[in-house]
DNA sequence: AGTTCTTGCACCATCGATTGTGCAAACAAG
DNA sequence: CTTGTTTGCACAATCGATGGTGCAAGAACT
């Protein structure tokens, strides 16, 4: 509890200390020094007066001169959920291991909050923005065009930068059809009993429904369109489908396709409304990888995007020259029941 | 991505545009105007432009100029969990109502990267430290405190300032409790037959590991060592500890207490090792809530930590003029099995 | 010895906003 | 008409780091 009121020490300090200029510091202290020519030993004087102080630099004022800051952001529209927040720790170890500093903010899917928040950001002159999940990236993008920061769209795609997104055509049908192989042998489904719930009218959501219109019609032969049921993202919203649907038909379809592993925390919460209902013939395919929802008693097939493949990508197509403004396509995996797949946690060792 | 070379108005081109000094400029985006005098009028003007010009203040520069940035930090182990995500979900809306900026970063558990971290956020004048579930809390103390940077304890606690955790004793008595009274009526839970898996010698683990044996004994009349099994938080030492046990014993213990959903993750990737076991007679106490885990095929019993409570509570205590370095206990709360609980994310609006 | 390099650093403006201080002009009071 | 008082704003220093420029002292060379 010795220093308390200790002032940070600043570049100045060390110039009275070590008898150099600011300048002189500054130059040793920021890697400069050999193209300044300073001596070595003058560099090491410093070197050890920095470390005896514990100076760090201020990166505001360093920001301020030199218009960078180190930070990166990453705009996601949640920070509570598995697909989310892997997003963010993978991003977060890519960034780190660039030496910068991540900053991580979510925009609630709010087109408004999502614009203003990005504002905020560039207020803080971050030196690329990854924007994750927006539901209006091109509005985004007019904020960091004008302000001349370099973007990226990742999970939903804009049209003015390039965009990383999930295969979600593709995932959409591999998984619709793996519902549908569950059943067979056993009484086989019919194209009214599979449902797909949740989502919205977004890019992803749109792919997926697409997928699996494209796959029901080839392999159940028909796709009415009362099976989509876009409900938005909300729980409670899905939850209230799957009542409806509940109260007109007694019981839930026997193919589920759910958009999301947030829709899906709607149907956990219309079975916790009903107990007694054992759902024995129930399938469930969700778009996203949750271990426990792996484990569930009836079958949930998943898709897990490839978080790390997506933000892999994203770094190296903002870091081209003239990126083109297009989209980037990764496969996601599908994931069959109760599998329990690493994640990002692993790479972490854990300390006893 | 574009750089197009538009800079961002500062208040030298508004002074210019306005024929005001840049002071003046200044006073009047800042709010401070009227201290200063300013005419409505020209106030009227200055404003009028700012929006024009898409004035936004660069807060590198306000924070150099006032040592404050405007930003708030919360330092977490890992975003990739519900409760550590739910965690920084519900500190970004506090922060946000207060009209500053969350800077959410995590450390990995690493106290030597907690201390590089926090001193990071220091570099950029955050305001405020928030440290979630630090491996080293007193570490980090350290740092912000050289800096004169206010700062708490979150989830486990240090001894130099104050402390918002779970009442993790108690947490530890009803979850140990629930589990035994499950087996009531049945063939009755024997002391051997309930192990405790995961956690490390952590605070929190080590009340939780209090409270278990506390009840054990109580309940049980007995309370062998080799029921507590601390595993560390990486899913897979948990994976290679019921490896171990299901080898030594041909079964898995029939009541588990697992010490985080994280060590969870450890079971799930055991029991997907062993697809033709069943577990029929088994039930987990998990010291987490995580909706898809409550509703697995056999009972989970969960505690949900008030994380709403710990931060608001934290909020307040860091407001306080001279906190005392007391550890405040926030009471977690016993979900039982096949519950689904709403979450931060349903204050949020869905935009349809 | 005089000239030209080279070495090693100091000086100073600059980034954009904040804030204490000073000072004219307008106005009021005597 | 003189002397205060208030109004309305401009000036300039400052936060800490960066980087272009300049310049003295020593080395090298003719």
């Amino acid at each position: 509890m010795a220093s308390s009121g200790k002032k940070k020490a600043t570049i100045y300090d060390l110039s009275v200390l070590s008898g150099s200029s600011p300048s002189t510091v500054s130059a040793v202290l920021n890697g400069t020094w050999q193209k300044r020519r300073i001596k070595e030993s003058t560099a090491e004087l410093i070197r050890n007066l920095a470390e005896t102080h514990q100076y760090t630099a201020n990166r505001q004022a360093r920001g301020l001169r030199s218009s960078r800051s180190g930070l990166i952001g990453l705009l996601l529209p949640i920070h509570d959920n598995r697909y989310f927040s892997s997003m963010a720790q993978t991003f977060e170890a890519h960034v780190r291991s660039k030496g910068q500093c991540p900053i991580v903010v979510s925009a609630s899917r709010d087109p408004e909050e999502e614009r203003k928040t990005a504002e905020t950001l560039i207020s803080y002159s971050i030196d690329e923005l990854f924007i994750c999940g927006a539901t209006d990236p091109d509005g985004v993008h007019e904020v960091c065009e004008a302000a001349g920061l370099k973007h990226i769209n990742i999970d939903l795609p804009g049209t003015r930068v390039p965009s990383v997104i999930s295969d979600n055509y593709e995932g959409g049908r591999m998984l619709t059809e793996a519902i549908i192989r569950r059943f067979e042998g056993d009484r086989p489904l019919l194209p009214d009993e599979l449902y797909l719930f949740g989502g919205r009218n977004d890019h992803a959501s749109r792919e997926r429904i697409r997928g699996f219109r494209a796959v029901k019609n080839e392999l159940l032969g028909a796709d009415p369109d009362e099976c989509i049921q876009p409900t938005g993202y909300a729980p409670n919203n899905a939850r209230l489908a799957f009542e409806a649907f509940y109260e007109r038909n007694g019981r839930l379809p026997r193919g589920l396709f759910v958009n999301s592993s947030i829709n899906f925390e709607g149907l956990l919460r219309f079975m916790a409304g009903h107990p007694h209902e054992n759902f024995a013939d129930l399938v469930v395919g969700c778009y996203d990888y949750d271990p426990f929802a792996s484990f569930l008693p009836f079958p949930v097939i998943m898709i897990r995007q490839d978080v790390e493949g997506m933000i892999t990508k994203a770094f190296e197509v903002i870091e081209e020259a003239r990126p083109q403004a297009r989209i980037h396509l990764i496969q996601p995996e599908l994931v069959q029941p109760r599998t329990a797949l690493t994640g990002p946690l692993d790479a972490l060792r854990d300390i006893e």
